[in-house]
DNA sequence: GGCTTGATGCAACAGAGTTGCATCAAGATG
DNA sequence: CATCTTGATGCAACTCTGTTGCATCAAGCC
């Protein structure tokens, strides 16, 4: 997907596309990871200067668009990825508890059976969130030979002012 | 369970059995909801004085042993409930994106098939959470009823010094 | 020009959870 | 008994993630 279709996307679910929310999109249609807010701001700084609070906002008003979706991990960041605007489809996700990094599976509904589980439930479902927790395979062989951290990489703590934002 | 099998089960897990351990134990244990740290602390202090480290201190000891399990929910606030220690089995959730509360499911396994899983990713998979994200029927008929606040009803933020603690 | 509207920035704040250090009680040891 | 250690708890201050309130600025409209 170039620029031009990412700007027509974001038309098309109602958002103006700004130069911040194109870069966003960029960031999330990157990979097959669902991100940390904090990463995305790295991410997005690397192109131009953003305030985190605009990112926060940005970030909202995609998952209320269905542009992107939010997901909890172990830690106390959400994650976020591009969402069933995008993908077509709910999806789980695989967290590894060293590096904090979080992949995208395939679809949810491989995993679980979402309508006997609204059946089941005196509740109206929104969605489901499926997550599996583990070691992935870089953190495993980092272990095996003798590290102790895990494959962490990334780092350096979101706080605000990278200069003049 | 009573308060002597608790206290028996909390040594065989290595716990020592303080006043403040049990008082914990019987509030998760208490209901076939997982609660957020906040809850648990309001309802422990009903009984007796603590304070919010010690909980929190208590709740990961609880959770490294195997007698809690911890959830991550649509907030910012993990939910506790007993663990596979006591319930056997691990299970889902149903969180209501209205109230906040988050009812315990029949065991996952139902939901998930965790042996393909570990199959598929090239991960150690230790767990697997799944949680079903909507409303529940206390809020939707309280939605229909006119109001639209949901049916909340707890309230109070968690802080310290209840008095002495 | 003057007005509104939406996107962004900045500072200060809020909630959940953590860390470091003090304290206190129960045993172990001399 | 005096002392020492150990584990559980309390307190204050802190971290991190995310929010809120208000100012600013550009684009479009009258």
């Amino acid at each position: 997907m170039d620029g031009k279709d990412m700007a027509a996307m974001l038309e098309e679910a109602g958002v103006e596309p700004t130069a911040v929310r194109l870069a966003v999109t960029h960031v999330l249609a990157d990979g097959e990871r669902a991100l940390p807010a904090g990463d995305i701001l790295r991410k997005v700084r690397e192109t131009m200067p953003v305030n985190k609070v605009t990112l926060y906002r940005i970030l909202d008003l995609f998952v209320r668009q269905g542009l992107a979706s939010r997901h909890s991990s172990g830690d106390r960041a959400f994650r976020y990825c591009l969402g069933p605007r995008f993908s077509g489809r709910a999806h789980g996700h695989a967290y590894c508890l060293r590096c904090g990094r979080m992949a995208c599976l395939p679809a949810t509904r491989d995993l679980v059976d979402v309508a006997a589980l609204g059946r089941s439930l005196d509740m109206d479902v929104v969605g489901v969130e499926v997550r599996i927790d583990g070691v992935c395979a870089a953190c495993r062989l980092a272990a095996e030979k003798g590290g102790t951290g895990g494959a962490v990489e990334d780092g350096a703590v979101v706080d605000d002012a990278p200069g003049k934002n």
